[in-house]
DNA sequence: GTCTATAAATGGATAGAC
DNA sequence: GTCTATCCATTTATAGAC
């Protein structure tokens, strides 16, 4: 890619996490990048076709590797927490997540392929390495999970439900990482006596 | 409200819950509501304004009385799964639910009023009252919930947890009442079984 | 490939007739 | 109070010079 379709990319991405779709201009992204229309136009066949782009491709950088860097064989109350705080961190405390993340759940009716990508590189994802790690611990005896998607489900919502909505409509604002971590010890002890044998 | 503006608002609704604030036109609206756009500006002062109103108004009707129609004095299995089934009606099964969502997700960095009504009428007001009810079983003994207000954050998230995301990212449909059913089950099952005492 | 300039359409908001 | 007609700014997208 070149040079100056990285600047485009770039002043799109900030702009639509920004404003929105409808509300970002080509014009705007054009003089935030420093170029002209045309040559937005030149790289790009069209508003639609850039944000599609723009965002698939964040929803793919960002993607959720909830495992990433997590050792799997410790005692799965540091596991999970180790999970669920890159997630929050992820989702949550880092304002491109959450602008991201907002800019999807608005856009998926109009771009319907934007929002199965979201769902696929993110969510969907780290469920199933949730649900397989968490099938896991079941078949050594370890918890009582008889429906392990169903239960990482309910984790990512434990996880999440605290934070996500106060945050998204913007009457609170993203935890601190102490409390935070203070907050996912005692969710991740709930939700562990809540699967145990 | 005289009848043409219960139309105008009316038809508002409608447009700004499907397209979302910028991609709705004051055009349209005159248009849907069968008047002209003139008369739209005599009842509404600007399309912010009509915007606010109409959104506020309709976080306020779907409001999320939690405990309506709810027996407290149940079982802690079916009045948590009562309350459960009744948020998800509302923000997930819903279609005007989940496009009232969605919507006041997205603008509401743009209208931080709205934001802050949707939370203190939805699931502020929610939460504050499974924290009480939560508290008042804490206070009989019959669960172990040393912070209450987490507790009923932890509830909602596992509650909408397996379904809101999908759903609001279009791939996948809302819930039958069948699954819905069986799936809040577990989870309020999972639930209590992690705060017992 | 990139720019200046502009086309063609649509947006929010209003003046003035009735 | 309501409409027809219109103003003015802004939008997406492109033509043509360099």
């Amino acid at each position: 890619m070149s040079e100056k379709a990285e600047q485009i990319v770039s002043a799109a991405q900030s702009l639509f996490l920004e404003d929105g779709y409808a509300a970002t201009s080509m014009d705007a992204i054009a003089h935030e990048s420093g170029v002209s229309k045309p040559t937005v136009y030149s790289h790009f066949q069209s508003k639609e076709g850039l944000f599609a782009g723009v965002m698939c491709r964040m929803c793919e950088d960002i993607g959720f590797d909830a495992f990433d860097g997590v050792e799997t064989d410790g005692p799965p109350a540091v596991v999970l927490k180790a999970v669920a705080t890159d997630m929050c961190r992820r989702l949550v405390v880092s304002e491109q997540g959450r602008a991201l993340l907002r800019t999807v759940i608005c856009e998926a009716p109009a771009f319907p392929e934007l929002g199965r990508v979201a769902w696929e590189t993110g969510p969907r994802y780290g469920r199933e390495m949730v649900a397989d790690y968490l099938a896991g611990l079941d078949g050594q005896g370890e918890v009582d999970v008889p429906d392990p998607v169903l239960a990482a489900g309910m984790f990512f919502g434990m996880v999440t439900g605290p934070f996500l909505i106060p945050v998204l409509l913007g009457t609170e604002p993203p935890p601190s990482e102490a409390v935070l971590s203070e907050t996912l010890e005692k969710i991740v002890a709930t939700f562990l006596k809540g699967v145990s044998v």
